[in-house]
DNA sequence: GCTTGACCTTTGTGCTACACAAAGGTTTAG
DNA sequence: CTAAACCTTTGTGTAGCACAAAGGTCAAGC
């Protein structure tokens, strides 16, 4: 039986998350009638330190919550795993060619800038740099 | 002077866009004081045009405003766009360095899941893929 | 002249995963 | 007994729109 500092210090999580995680139903501590105080038990700390590790395999908390639901009504959550985490990781995939292709076209246009002067004024232009940027990517 | 829609038609974005747009000032159209409409000029047309190329470059809306303001202004704001670049490009890098490390996670664990055998029923565990993961990685 | 359908408007909500602040009760140490 | 250090709930802000509701407008056909 823990408050959520002692929670959160155990875990190294900010005391907010805890009760971001407790509104939303992640997380059902035992309040107290005398003043109203979250008490944590062991089953709410290894829930937390569940829930920990799927996000850092890439879960959101509401697949974290459906897998929790799966788990607490007696079924087995692992065919729904396998299957999230196949489409999370194409998603991710996705996700971070799209970031590639930002980066590469940022790291060009930076270096390309090197040797273009700024915008002349009442030139008529907002930005030389980027207006003149990519006119063969770019329509 | 364009409504909406041919705006949105021409230059391929969705209308509800170029409401948010000008709802938060990217846009400053002509609003007719008979019915209400919006009226797009040129001018939107070349600021919307400069809004999507600098998006391309990662720059954010918020980012935008600031560079459209001092344009409006009089001031060049090119080396307020040559520095919110280097700084952007920052982000992205170590986003896109994180966003790797996730999915090599996420790899590696769905392949070592192929010979892993679903969560017995009973065990008091949640779901053993997950919670047996990542044991050198995660305490 | 009127209806119908395709426009247009403003306003508010939802999405993700918290962080932060306000307003107020509780507990504990000095 | 008071001040510090906790705790609570509730609401707001973040990014960039998408979507829906409620309602006014306009053009075309009958």
């Amino acid at each position: 039986m823990m408050l959520v500092n002692e929670l959160s210090s155990a875990l190294n999580v900010s005391p907010d998350t805890i009760r971001h995680y407790t509104r939303i139903g992640l997380l059902d501590p035992i309040k107290s009638e005398s003043n109203g105080y979250n008490y944590y038990r062991q089953k709410d700390e290894a829930t937390l330190r569940f829930v920990l590790r799927a996000k850092m395999l890439g879960f959101s908390l509401s697949d974290i919550q459906e897998i929790l639901f799966l788990a607490d009504s007696g079924n087995c959550p692992c065919p729904l795993v396998r299957a999230k985490m196949r489409k999370n990781l194409e998603q991710t995939k996705a996700a971070l060619a799209e970031s590639q292709l930002l980066f590469d076209r940022m790291d060009k246009a930076l270096h390309e800038w090197d040797e273009k002067p700024n915008t002349e004024p009442d030139s008529g232009a907002i930005c030389d740099l980027i207006e003149s940027w990519g006119e063969d990517v770019c329509a």
